[in-house]
DNA sequence: CGTTTTCTGGTACATTTGTCCCATTCGTGC
DNA sequence: GCACGAATGGGACAAATGTACCAGAAAACG
């Protein structure tokens, strides 16, 4: 720790939060393994999770998951992170929602992209036991609900509503249905209430 | 495989579904082994179980586990499929339910056994990626219908009545909130729609 | 009583895992 | 050009894991 006679193998800083400040180029890598993960929790489950298999999916080597990622959890974190805060981004970009547009976003997340959005949801699930990363999976479920009250739902049915979303990604995750954007915003319009 | 000077080692025979014709007294040590596979999903997630953690859990010495279960596979394919037939269970005892009865199995489900609810609600996630659990899963969640339906919720609502009362035990799992019978009841009124 | 089957618990071993280490290359400043 | 830190990639190793084996205890049954 005190002989630096050479490079001593160690990511700079990257001091907690987002900055991406100290990497210029090989934060793409940072993605690719971000991303590695999410594919093998998508084929093998949590347990298969491991550095080895996420270098493998990320076409890096084992030592470049070691290099970005101090250890497992880090990178479990780090993945849980990133995939969350892109999909409450895709929620918070639709500014004045209509049901129609939140159907064809969940239809995208929970059909289209199943695997991963499976993989996001089993992060989540991780993370109930996981003091550190409640403050991640809140975001996710808060931007459910201001989605929810931008597309008009009354602010008294709001909580209420976002239980029946939740539930219903759920279902689409497991059955992949609705399927089309029309049949998930009907089912929407049922969910929501009386109001719209 | 044709030579048995002695004992062989295996578990008699125990063909698939529910005949428990052939263990009698060590069906207590296949539960516990069951019981501690939530136990250690409970504390450590889905990569925290190995044969020795559950079996450590359940007091019982490591080959036990590989006794009574082929591999991990079958381990966790049976703890699925324990901890959902026994809560499936608990539902269907509810016979003419009311609402409030209703809301007292699923705070005792959600909040008081929160942890054992937590592991099987992980287990029911990997089931997605499984095919063959796919029916252990299925019941499950037509338990839950037919629960509701019992209660008084009309046919053309029971299903999205039981998306939102799935999106609710998803919540009282993360906060614990609503914890107590009534404001689940209260919940469940708003959830269920303006019939009763 | 004896015998046969179920069950026990300890051990052994090949494989996979996390993680560290180091020599080499790349990129960007002077 | 050169030098220096960031990044790379391959190898090594202790620890943990799945799983098989086996000698003996316990129980079931005649």
């Amino acid at each position: 720790m005190g002989d630096p006679t050479s490079g001593d193998g160690q990511p700079p800083d990257d001091t907690a939060a987002d900055g991406p400040t100290l990497t210029p180029k090989g934060e793409a890598r940072r993605r690719a393994l971000l991303d590695g993960v999410l594919t093998v929790l998508e084929a093998g489950g949590p347990s298969a999770v491991t550095h080895r298999a996420v270098a493998r999916a990320a076409g890096v080597p084992v030592s470049a998951a070691t290099y970005y990622f101090a250890g497992r959890d880090d990178l479990l974190r780090a993945a849980l992170r990133h995939a969350t805060t892109d999909w409450a981004r895709s929620f918070d970009r639709l500014e004045r929602a209509s049901l129609r547009d939140l159907a064809e976003t969940l239809v995208r997340y929970a059909v289209t992209e199943r695997g991963a959005a499976r993989a996001q949801y089993e992060l989540l699930f991780t993370a109930m036991r996981d003091e550190s990363l409640r403050e991640d999976a809140e975001l996710w479920y808060s931007s459910l609900e201001h989605v929810l009250s931008r597309a008009g739902v009354p602010p008294d049915r709001v909580d209420v509503a976002a239980l029946a979303v939740d539930g219903l990604i759920v279902r689409m995750l497991w059955r992949g249905e609705p399927g089309t954007a029309a049949a998930t915003e009907r089912v929407l319009r049922q969910v929501v209430g009386p109001l719209s």
